[in-house]
DNA sequence: CCTACCGATCGGTAGG
DNA sequence: CCTACCGATCGGTAGG
């Protein structure tokens, strides 16, 4: 496949602009003349705008992975501390604008939320991929008795992704630090209220330590 | 003004479109078919796409007006009664798809995060006004006793927010209602936490009561 | 991967 | 508020 590389090289440019200027504000002209292939080329390259679209999301999941999942995966252990290692990673992914326009999913979810078809259940896929595995990491730690006054995981689950979507947006739209903050007051408030450990949950906000 | 009706008519449309397509995605030639009018008179009636996107950010202040923050200050007291009618409120003007995309504020304010401009400032000069008034609100109740372990009312409104968004785009994105009741969950055991009555509390999930 | 080109649509203006 | 029109750009294809 002589194109992967070019197709690489697109995407890379092409999953941050639409963290900007959404999805549907890619265009297959604007691409060319930002990578310096022709308009032609980008378009055989993926066929068409929609697989275009899905290439983008495909490629933003890998990034979310290496620097959410991965890391927390491959440092932790299960339980409480590889929770708190995701929330860590999660907002540092954020804060340090890997992506111009903030979090892929947060961005591009909200985009295509009224928005039926391929696209969006693409973005979806990837997003309950995520919160499935945050929901399960939580289940360990229940599972060790590191949350012993918690009974559903999926709702902490909710009300996590809600704090971090929240301060995400709310960071680039007054581009301000203190929603991070917010966020890891109520993340560290939940968790104490749950009977987790003090110790372990001021980690959060501390910033990841590896 | 002889445009005033016209344009009332073809802003009624625009909020709602651009709940789906978003603020950018609007276009004056599509508003022009919906609505009847010629292209050109669009054009007149706003002068740019970019008036045009302010009145619409205007129109739905009035519409959010209207369906959450009016309701609850004529129908309730200050205080944790007003806040609970102010959420209850809030989650039926997203669950009732007053706009066929959810919450107005929800999809342009992340639409416009990172878009630095004229119509994010208007975006976030509105959902400002409606966190300063729940903070407010929610200030009036700890004046009066009502949440006696609450110290800062604006990290609960952030937490209230992040619920209600997220239930937003979580409904929109799944076609489900189970999100609303996540954040129903969410927001009577965060109040409960911070010491408001019980009973009080119960009233959120079970619909305004007017 | 390119040049060259397609019909459709974009935001906006002239002139009435 | 309209018709008529502007240059620019859209996604995509033909043909190589």
């Amino acid at each position: 496949m002589r194109g992967d590389e070019s197709r690489r090289i697109v995407l890379a440019h092409a999953v941050d602009t639409a963290t900007v200027d959404g999805l549907d504000g890619l265009t297959i002209g604007r691409l060319a003349d930002a990578s310096g292939y022709s308009k032609s080329g980008i378009a055989t390259l993926f066929g068409s705008k929609e697989q275009l679209q899905l290439a983008v999301v495909s490629a933003a999941r890998d990034v979310f992975i290496e620097r959410v999942v991965a890391p927390a995966r491959a440092g932790t252990p299960r339980g409480l501390e590889r929770v708190c290692a995701l929330l860590e990673h999660w907002l540092a992914y954020s804060r340090d604008r890997v992506f111009r326009g903030g979090c892929f999913f947060a961005a591009t979810s909200v985009e295509f939320d009224a928005k039926p078809g391929v696209v969006r259940d693409a973005i979806t896929a990837a997003s309950s991929e995520w919160e499935d595995y945050l929901t399960v990491s939580l289940e360990h730690a229940m599972a060790a008795g590191e949350l012993p006054l918690l009974d559903e995981a999926r709702q902490l689950t909710f009300e996590m992704v809600s704090f971090l979507e929240a301060a995400n947006t709310r960071s680039l739209l007054h581009g301000s630090a203190e929603p991070y903050r917010r966020a890891e007051v109520a993340l560290r408030s939940r968790l104490l209220a749950l009977g987790a450990d003090p110790e372990r949950v001021a980690t959060i906000g501390r910033g990841p330590e590896d």
